[in-house]
DNA sequence: TTGTATGCGTTATCAG
DNA sequence: CTGATAACGCATACAA
């Protein structure tokens, strides 16, 4: 509660001083400013962050914007994961965190420009969004600098950290190759998911340069969501008696295959292998365990703060990061019967 | 950009008729207000909430203060899950939401009531702390309402959400002893946190009402820690052959003790039952899945956020409130062989 | 080395 | 119904 008005009055100097002494002026002589900090420290002072923004235009915060932030995410732990990365990241460089949770509906009601001038942030950090979202046309157009996660778009004042979905869905396909599988179904996400294009490409380029011809009627979209995804792959099944793998485009949409396969009396991986994607802590634990092409999502989190501060600090900063995935062997996958 | 003073600029108006047409106030006419909005609407306004901050010395931002955010905790999605239910009720209440994350050594840098004051936060929800926290006792002095998440601490301005912990437990034991189960070991969290006193007390309760007298050396804890779990959970294992049964004050402890059982070469549940704390999501997953206690942690997060808005606005509301847990049967608990 | 005056964007008070 | 003015807490250009 007390500000600099009460210490000056109390240390009989102005404001001014107080404020050049408690930010390590040099033209401030010794005395006063340990009488000043001296006060400060009795006082209990500390700055009021709300009005130093509002001089500076400064607000040392960045915005969290989620798409989406919902208890369907706790499956699948990649919000969470992420945001620690961000968080440690932001604390090293002194600036706060405000989370903003948005969908389709809210993006209607408050435009990106207005949520972010509302608080003043300096930049943000958006996870979850998806391509058909406003948000992401906006975003190109402000001037606010943006860093986006695992949509890979860049601009002036926009960048993205993403992982390699292309190589990552490569690795899932070339082990199921090498396994002997030729005939690979493949679950995706959706089409509004920047990720899914990219892994369909990964799924296609390893199918091809493995000589193997694109069926369309092993793909289907899962939505990324598990009970779509055990639907979809149960239809698969069905239509494919002679299919011996899946590759699924999140671990979550692996579990919901996993149920389909497991409930035709097919077993994993004697019957069917399946490979996902994400290493979600679930993935552990499945019987049998999944194997899956890992992605660091704190690591995506820490970068994505890394880089926004930069582009905060300097304009020429490199403004994407593509981070490596991991194959995870495990044990839902075997070489083929024949 | 654009201020109001812009807007009182082109609508030909003063600052202050602009402010009171845009906040609805009554006594602007028609015409000026719908002008003021026109021209607002053209030069894309949006208030800086900032600056109302500063002038009416409220920031319609709750500070959400999590102790120890890290990836550790991404097993167990508690804090996830909490922040769900949270955020989905500030945002009812048109409230911001403002992330800390703290820890023991941050806690010495800088004070509870630095920390509010600098980001002017309204009230804080706080997440994670351990009873020798030093912020514990910070909050119990500042006047900065704050509610607190299974700690069960009271005061003029503290209030807090908890599960019935006591009878939780009471449930988990009682489950094992209608099934026969006399020697229960207790996998405890540590002496830090309150839901660790509560567990133990329910456990305690039950096995005395039973007629069962308590055995300190079936007791340890395991830090909610999953592999100090499995240490110690082998430990009781090696010195009491003729243990049936385990309780454990979380899943992921749970997960731990389940491991060292079954490297001993015993079965769950034919030679061991285990229940568990928490339901994580895990614990459907795990083999045989596990039987817990469920606590509802979306809306422990929800109805801390209301808890604390009602606080902000009416100083006499309720200022706690204890949900009730739910014991969830599942694979891991069977009758005892006899 | 220190102090005075001004402004950041908004709301509130009070007079017209 | 409207407007001039002060105030919130802080930083800074400028003056002394």
């Amino acid at each position: 509660m007390a500000t600099i008005k009460d210490i000056a009055k109390i240390a009989g100097v102005s404001v001014t001083t107080v404020s050049r002494a408690l930010n390590g002026y040099s033209d401030v002589s010794e005395k006063t400013r340990s009488r000043v900090e001296q006060v400060a420290k009795e006082l209990k002072y500390s700055p009021n962050a709300v009005a130093r923004t509002l001089v500076m235009n400064k607000s040392k915060t960045i915005g969290l914007l989620v798409s989406d932030l919902n208890r369907a995410g706790a499956k699948d732990m990649f919000t969470y994961e992420v945001m620690c990365g961000i968080n440690d990241s932001v604390s090293d460089e002194d600036y706060d965190l405000i989370l903003f949770s948005t969908n389709h509906d809210k993006q209607q009601v408050k435009t990106y420009t207005q949520l972010c001038q509302e608080r003043q942030v300096e930049g943000v950090i958006m996870q979850g969004v998806r391509m058909n979202d406003t948000y992401l046309t906006e975003i190109m157009d402000s001037q606010i600098p943006c860093v986006l996660i695992d949509v890979e778009l860049e601009g002036d004042s926009v960048g993205y950290v993403s992982t390699d979905n292309v190589f990552g869905a490569q690795m899932a396909v070339k082990h199921l190759v090498n396994l002997g599988h030729k005939k690979i179904g493949f679950i995706n996400g959706h089409d509004q998911a920047l990720v899914s294009k990219k892994r369909r490409e990964g799924y296609e380029k390893e199918l091809t340069s493995a000589g193997i011809t694109i069926d369309e009627s092993l793909i289907a979209n899962g939505e990324f969501n598990e009970l779509q995804a055990e639907i979809v792959a149960r239809d698969i099944l069905t239509k494919h008696q002679d299919i011996t793998a899946f590759f699924c485009a999140s671990d979550l949409m692996a579990l919901g295959a996993m149920r389909a396969i497991q409930q035709k009396g097919l077993r994993i991986p004697e019957d069917i292998s399946i490979v996902g994607f994400d290493d979600i802590t679930l993935a552990q634990y499945t019987s049998p365990p999944l194997t899956t092409v890992s992605q660091d999502k704190y690591q995506m989190g820490y970068v994505a703060a890394k880089l926004l501060i930069g582009m905060l600090t300097n304009s020429d900063q490199a403004r994407k990061t593509i981070l490596d995935n991991q194959l995870i062997k495990r044990g839902s996958t075997a070489p083929v019967k024949r």
